[in-house]
DNA sequence: ATGATGTTTAACCAAATGGTTTAACCAAAC
DNA sequence: GTTTGGTTAAACCATTTGGTTAAACATCAT
């Protein structure tokens, strides 16, 4: 009995995820998501109030799942070349599973910049500190004193933006759903290559001053 | 009189722009463009017949006009280099204005990625030039022959993905309105500095090879 | 057996929303 | 001065959709 109702629960967030996440909060029904889950409307609001409440929960899950694979790598003891390396494959990984993850999460967050304050205080996620530990890695490691935050949206922007971009990208260039592929694949290698490049300039700079 | 008249579709298309940017086809309500326009819902239906189409007609707008300006300078006779810089000006001041632009595009795609394909087709942008341009002045000013596709989703990448994950990237990192326009300020001269960088990498593994 | 919990069915409601219609109004063009 | 096209006001319609309700049923624990 509890395990089968544990069982609808989350075949019921199944579903509003997979809904969510491809459709935001507007484009999604409920009923979509009922029908996904096996099951009618009427159950659907007995386990969750309301179209919000439950738009809220995939929200949350959403995020400390993603946020919880970040700070796995970012916190290890790695040395930082290889936590790149290890980010370019993390990410193309997840998403081939959910990849509208994190374009579901802009666009939530677009909506309404204040729902990420209260989960985060609530976790005991700091990214904050993610920044610190990149900072000192930077310094012992490669003898590099720069601001931790442009070099990490700079990983993120690579990681992220092609897979978030992909359908302008693939009509844009006209590339087959084979060949954009490739192309991700092909990233997994690129973009640590690229990246130490552009780290082994910033250590010439710092011999120049 | 046509004057009038004129005045008035151009009215409801900023209109439109403005809440479609920003709201996205779900989230766009006729009645909200019909009032931002200064005109009642009959006079909406008078000059667009539906939403569908009001919605094309903005997409195709702004696509274009987005197209048009990096098609300006890409395939401008600047050097790569200068190349780089003016994309990492352009965007972020174009996109003050229209800070919604590029989310709107990706999640128009999102929803239907066909959707570009007519437009390419009729417009005479030709994007793969731009690779073929890129390629051409890798080769010759730098000596550097690599896949331009790479090349250039990085620089997309790392101008347009902090635009676009702002308030993701505000929220994590508790960053101020001000604070963050600081930054994306910085990263004017920050991206043509990383790129840079990794450029130089790229021919030093040259004369290795 | 009884009662609590999970579940279905199906009807129902209220509000929002895309879209239409009609009559009247106004200004400029003829 | 009449026609014409842009414009308004206001009512209206059909549909979708979030959300509710009530009755019946199944299952399991006690």
């Amino acid at each position: 009995m509890e395990n089968n109702a544990q069982n609808t629960e989350d075949r019921i967030l199944e579903a509003a995820r997979t809904v969510f996440h491809r459709k935001g909060f507007n484009g999604a029904r409920m009923q979509e998501i009922a029908t996904l889950a096996n099951i009618n409307k009427a159950l659907l609001y007995y386990y969750f109030r309301n179209k919000e409440l439950l738009f809220e929960r995939v929200f949350n899950d959403t995020f400390s799942q993603l946020a919880a694979k970040i700070g796995d790598i970012l916190m290890s003891d790695m040395p930082l070349m290889s936590k790149v390396e290890g980010f370019g494959n993390l990410y193309p990984n997840f998403i081939s599973e959910h990849s509208y993850v994190m374009q579901f999460l802009i666009n939530a967050l677009q909506d309404r910049p204040e729902r990420l304050r209260d989960i985060i205080m609530k976790q005991n996620i700091n990214p904050c500190l993610f920044l610190e530990k990149i900072k000192k890695q930077l310094r012992d490691e490669m003898g590099i004193d720069m601001d931790p935050l442009h070099l990490y949206v700079n990983l993120l922007a690579l990681v992220i933006f092609p897979v978030v971009a992909r359908p302008l990208l693939q009509s844009i260039f006209s590339l087959s759903d084979e060949k954009m592929a490739m192309f991700l694949e092909e990233r997994k290698t690129i973009i640590p290559v690229f990246f130490n490049n552009a780290m082994k300039g910033y250590e010439k700079d710092k011999s120049l001053v």
